[in-house]
DNA sequence: GTCGTTATTTGTCTAGGACAAAACATGAAC
DNA sequence: GTTCATGTTTTGTCCTAGACAAATAACGAC
C-alpha cells in the first residue's frame, strides 16, 4: 500500500536538497532518518519530505540547519507562522482578493482580478509593488500551511502569463541600453526575470530574454551578438547563497571588461558585492541603476 | 586569464550530469579529465564542459555513453551531424525563415514572422506540424556547431510567448474533460505543456496548467481540487528516460483510480506503458486519446 | 557599542566499491 | 527469417566515512 517512498535522488529532485547534504544531516542531527529497502537504500517517507520542503524553505529565508533540524513539530510551524521580520504589510482589498481566488482555486477569476488590478495601477506600480508582496504573501501563506505547492505554482502561472502578455503589448525597447537577460543554471525561478523585463522595457531599454538556465560560458557569445551593454542575472531566495559570489566571478572574468554585470533578486540581498559587478537588491533599485548608468553613457 | 574552470557541481548543473556520473566516466572511460586544484578537487576546463554538454545531446538521441566517451572529435562530430534516423523532411520557406531569424539574431523579426506563420495556418496545425519540426530543427543546428546555446533559449523564449499569447486568446474551455498539466520535478522544459495547453483547449477541453515541477506529491492534491479527470505530464528527451517509469507507478499509487494519467512528450516514446498509465507519444496522438476519453465517458 | 580573533557550523568534495536494471548478444525453436 | 528465452555487458545510482574551506557565531579587548 505505502508503494510511495521516495529515494534519495527523488528527494533531491522534489525538495533541492543535494544527495550529500541529506546524508550528512542524517549523520549528524538525525534527521532525517529514511527507512532502508532491501539493498539497505534509503526510502524516505512522505512526511518526511515534505518536513524537509518546509525545513528548506526556513532556510532560504535565512534559518539556520542546525536550528531547524533539532526542532520539533510545532517548534517549526511556530517559525513558519512568524515569519522572519518584517510585520507583514497589511494586506489590501486587491491583494486579498488575489489570494483567495488562488485558495478556491478559481482560476478564470483569479486571471480576471490580476489583470484589472494591473491595469488599475498602472504596470509600473504594480510590478514594484503589488507583485512583491503578493509573492511574498503567496511563500508565507504556503508555509502556514495555508496553500498548497500546487496553489502557489497555479498563481505563479498566471502571474507569468499576465507579464508576458504585459511586456508583449509594450512597444519593444529601441534605446539604450541593450540588456541581456537571464539566470544561471538551477535558477528556474523566472517572475524575477519578467519583472525585470517589464520594468526596463518601461523605461525604454532594449531588453533580450534569454529566458532561465543559459550555461555561464554562452553568456559572453549572447552578448557580443547583441551588443549588450549589459547583462542581467536574476537570484531567487531558494538559489544556494554560497554558489553566487564564485558564479559572478567566474562570470566577470568571462565577459569583456565594457559589459556591464548585474545580479539582483532577494537571493542577492544579503551580500557583499564582488568587483566589477553591481548588486540590485530591491527591484526599484535597478530603476537607479539604470538612471546613473544613462548619466555614465551619454547617447553616442 | 584562464581562470575559467568549473567545479564539478557546477559542470553538474551546466549539463545536467550527476556529479557521480562524472566521476564514474573519468575512471570508467577516462574522460572527462579534469585538472586539480590545490585540495585535489576536480577542475573542469570549458572545452571539456562543452563536449559533455554535446554528449548528453547525443545521449538523449539515443547513442550509447561507451561509443560517445571513446570518440574522438571527428566522430562526435560526425555524429551530430548525421542524425539518427528521420532523414529530415526538406525545410519549407517559413521554416527556414524562422531559423534565419534566429540565426541573426533578429528578435523583432523572429517575433513577427512566427505570429504570421501562427495566423497562416492556423493554431492547430502550427502546433501539430511547425512548432516539433522547429524545435527539432533548433535542436539539430546547435549539435551541428550552427547554433550557440543562446539563440536556442531566444528561440524558445520566443515560441513560449507566442504560444501563451494563444492559448490566452482562446475561449477559456470549460467543457469536459478537464485536465491538470504538469511537469515532474527536475523536468524544466515548458514547451511540451504549452503545445499541450493549445491542442486540448482547441477541443473545448479545460485545461489547469500547473507550470513546470509539481512535486509529485501535491497533484493528487491539484487533482481533487480542480476535480480534474486527467493528469497530464510532458516529458522531454532531455529527462533520465530511466526514473520515469518509476516515477509514474509511484504517482499513479498516489492518485485515485477514477483519475486518468497521461504522460507524453519525447521521453516517452521509447517505453513500455505502465499498469493505469496512458502514454501519448506523437502530439497528434493526445487528441485520439482526447476523443476516446469521450467516448468512454458520455457527459453527464 | 565596535573591531579583530578564535571556534563552530555547514555544504561540498574525495575515494572506491557495490548492485540492479537496461541494453545488447547469442543461440534454440519454430 | 523471426520469435523467444537465455546469458553477458554496460551503465547509472547508491553506499560509507573522512576531509576541508567558507560562512557564521562567539568571545574578548578596546
Amino acid at each position: 500500500m505505502n508503494s510511495t517512498a521516495f529515494t534519495i535522488g527523488a528527494v533531491e529532485r522534489d525538495t533541492g536538497l543535494a544527495k550529500d547534504t541529506l546524508r550528512v544531516w542524517e549523520r549528524r542531527y538525525g534527521f532525517p532518518q529514511p527507512l532502508r529497502d532491501a539493498n539497505g537504500e534509503r526510502l524516505y517517507p512522505v512526511e518526511q519530505v515534505e518536513r524537509l520542503r518546509l525545513i528548506k524553505r526556513l532556510l532560504d529565508q535565512g534559518f539556520r540547519p542546525g536550528r531547524l533540524l533539532a526542532a520539533g513539530d510545532e517548534e517549526l510551524a511556530a517559525l513558519a507562522a512568524a515569519p522572519a521580520e518584517a510585520p507583514a504589510a497589511p494586506a489590501d482589498a486587491a491583494l486579498r482578493e488575489i489570494l483567495e481566488r488562488v485558495k478556491a482555486n478559481d482560476v478564470a477569476g483569479l486571471r480576471a482580478t490580476l489583470n484589472q488590478t494591473m491595469h488599475r495601477q498602472g504596470l509600473q506600480y504594480f510590478v514594484l509593488d503589488t507583485v512583491p508582496r503578493l509573492n511574498e504573501a503567496v511563500g508565507e501563506a504556503w508555509m502556514r500551511g495555508e496553500f498548497q505547492v500546487f496553489e502557489e505554482h497555479l498563481y505563479t502561472e498566471q502571474m507569468q502569463s499576465l507579464l508576458r502578455q504585459a511586456i508583449a503589448a509594450l512597444p519593444a525597447g529601441r534605446g539604450s541600453p541593450r540588456v541581456v537577460l537571464t539566470t544561471v543554471p538551477d535558477e528556474q525561478h523566472v517572475l524575477g526575470l519578467l519583472m525585470s523585463e517589464c520594468l526596463l522595457t518601461l523605461e525604454g531599454a532594449t531588453c533580450i530574454s534569454l529566458g532561465t538556465q543559459t550555461p555561464l560560458a554562452d553568456l559572453p557569445k549572447a552578448a557580443a551578438a547583441h551588443a549588450a551593454d549589459i547583462v542581467a542575472l536574476s537570484f531567487s531566495a531558494a538559489f544556494p547563497v554560497r554558489q553566487i559570489v564564485p558564479l559572478l566571478d567566474r562570470l566577470r572574468a568571462l565577459l569583456p571588461p565594457e559589459t556591464a554585470l548585474w545580479a539582483g533578486g532577494a537571493g542577492c540581498l544579503r551580500l557583499a558585492p564582488p568587483a566589477g559587478v553591481l548588486l540590485v537588491g530591491p527591484l526599484g533599485a535597478a530603476l537607479d541603476a539604470l538612471a546613473e548608468w544613462r548619466v555614465a553613457h551619454p547617447a553616442g
